[in-house]
DNA sequence: CACAAAAAAGACAAAACGATCTTTTTTATT
DNA sequence: AATAAAAAAGATCGTTTTGTCTTTTTTGTG
């Protein structure tokens, strides 16, 4: 479905949702002990999503990443165009040219549904109102090893 | 979300069901040609399936390959574990180590329910179900340029 | 039998993806 | 100013996926 790239950046994301603001960052090192992601990929795309404002950061002894305002203004939809690319959810379930209600697949029927449903929802979540969620349903909600909570 | 191979997979077999039988068999050729796939990878999935009894093939000049009754009766689920394995639709859509109602992700309530809901309609729906469905529906269905009627 | 048509088999090449490593830049602290 | 901590940048490596090519096996037909 989502790539691993896309995976790693959304529970970092999550991450610093919860434990980061303005003043206090926090680093690659740790987001990936924290994460049990591979450290220098992570940074990677820590980058990558730096540069794309869904994530902010400093340089220098005591910088780290962290989210803003904005930034947890943000959908998990913007986080999977930045990384996996806008087309992710929009292709033909088995490959044709184009997915479209006037010119369905066999299948279109059954999975265009669901791909129109799940889009919607991801790109009204944002990333402040997804960690509410978290918060409020309470229960377990573990990455990996790790209880973001 | 699913693999090129396993998108080919599944067209190459409604193409077959459409088009074969025990006496009409079809070449790897004129498949590949039809619905615009790379031959010889294509070769390699018929295979495949030929293999695990998803397709039936004979060797020899006037042979290629085809579906019998109990091809038709495989479902689609079916092709997609024989290509991209049995896991492909129960790992947790952000990499946790299990995707399970008792341990969600965060995203586990709003995927969850549609992966379950796509999973059991796959393994419902057999090839000869679906082509059913195709003729059926009468309506526009082709596989890239061609028109699978 | 000889031949040709077709699938079966498997070696090989290219591209995408996943992951690592090294160097450079920035900046707070001493 | 010197140092060290951190991100930024980019080169490099390995694996998987995708795709091609060549050879072998099977089998119907003249
Ligand atoms: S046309 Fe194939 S999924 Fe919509
Ligand atoms: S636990 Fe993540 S999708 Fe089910």
């Amino acid at each position: 479905m989502l790539s691993n790239a896309c995976k790693y950046a959304i529970r970092a994301i999550l991450y610093l949702a919860i434990h980061s603001d303005e003043t206090h960052k926090i680093g690659v090192k740790k987001i990936a002990e924290e994460l049990e992601t591979p450290q220098p990929f992570l940074a990677k795309l820590l980058r990558q999503l730096t540069s794309n404002k869904l994530v902010s950061s400093t340089k220098g002894p005591g910088g780290g990443f962290f989210l803003d305002k904005k930034n947890k203004e943000k959908s998990v939809w913007d986080v999977i165009c930045c990384i996996d690319g806008t087309h992710k959810f929009d292709k033909c379930f088995l490959g044709l040219s184009k997915c479209s209600d006037k010119n369905p697949c066999p299948v279109h029927s059954t999975v265009s549904p669901f791909k129109k449903k799940i889009l919607n929802e991801f790109r009204d979540k944002t990333i402040s109102k997804l960690v509410e969620e978290i918060e409020v349903e309470g229960t377990v909600i573990s990455l990996k090893g790790f209880d973001l909570k």
